[in-house]
DNA sequence: GTCTATATCAAGATAGAC
DNA sequence: GTCTATCTTGATATAGAC
């Protein structure tokens, strides 16, 4: 298998948990059962393993953008699988990969900066181009309208996963999700 | 003036910027115009400082509750206070120092992160306090729904403080006030 | 209570063998 | 491509003088 590609999805899942400052070159090599050196081989500095999994990051939203775009899904169903369905599988410890960096992101080296400033933006997008449909013959439905929307709908996503995971309260985040559902109506 | 007092400011302040983790003593120091020994001296584990914040949090936490409790300010008022006045003299670099600790509480001692639970619901509390007052004389007003609309209102005023600073737009977090009010009508 | 000096430790990074 | 061994750095932490 890759390991290449091995060693980033491990690091997305990690910075989940602990963010891309508090994992280690040993933590990565120990759950891959190989040493720091052989990371070290694929990823000369932290710095390159932080562009290669902001890279990641954007790969997968062009995916998530194709597949609600392509397929038969009712707009309700996107908007699902945008904000639960993709959410699911994170362990009550892990928050979203995106806002963990974004935590981080003074400290983050400037080519890991400016990718995820991409990464936010189309993450945004994402769910733009998922909203616009709601509202496709209404009135109130200009572009600034959606995109406020999109990004309060967001935020209240990634705040909550972060609440949930320090009160440790897994009713928490379908309870914000109903709540923020209220704004498109 | 009471220099362990100052190092605690000082040290939400930075919070608030770069995170606990990433904060050194040598940052306090500096700042401080004194050495990290001196730092020591006040905190003698990084554990303690983090516990001195922490603990300065509900302080101020308790201090907000009773200044909007007491003052004949009306209902929007205890709100924008809450929404707006504390959050506006923060720099565009700058999180809420809550959130920003509850990004790294997996790698956080754990009597800080205990302390940090108590902050977070601590908060929440405040905040279910100001909103009871708008739906007083309705139905729907049960507590449960109280405390779903202020776990909501929290999460996205905090995630947008994060998508702020990524993106550098500072009418961003205005906006997303004005969606999220909309749940309160 | 603050200083200088130093010990300690964890983590990123590199060299060279296999 | 992965290993062992080592170097380097940055940050926490401690000892002892002033």
């Amino acid at each position: 298998m890759d390991t290449k590609k091995q060693i980033v999805r491990l690091a997305l899942e990690l910075i989940r948990e602990k963010g891309f400052l508090s994992i280690g070159y040993d933590d990565l090599a120990q759950q891959l059962g190989i040493t720091r050196a052989a990371i070290h081989y694929h990823f000369e500095k932290k710095e390159d393993l932080g562009i290669a999994v902001t890279q990641m990051m954007i790969q997968d939203l062009i995916d998530l953008d194709t597949y609600v775009s392509s397929t038969r899904l009712t707009i309700e169903e996107k908007l699902d699988h945008f904000l639960i369905k993709q959410i699911e599988p994170f362990s009550e410890k892990q928050i979203c990969s995106i806002s963990s960096l974004q935590s981080d992101v003074e400290s983050l080296p400037d080519s890991v900066k400016e990718k995820l400033q991409e990464v936010t933006k189309l993450e945004l997008k994402v769910l733009v181009n998922i909203i616009s449909e709601f509202k496709i013959d209404d009135v109130t439905a200009d572009t600034e309208y959606i995109e406020e929307l999109a990004a309060t709908i967001l935020s209240a996503v990634k705040g909550a996963l972060l609440y949930r995971r320090v009160i440790g309260d897994s009713s928490l985040y379908p309870k914000v999700i109903k709540q923020i559902k209220r704004l498109l109506l």
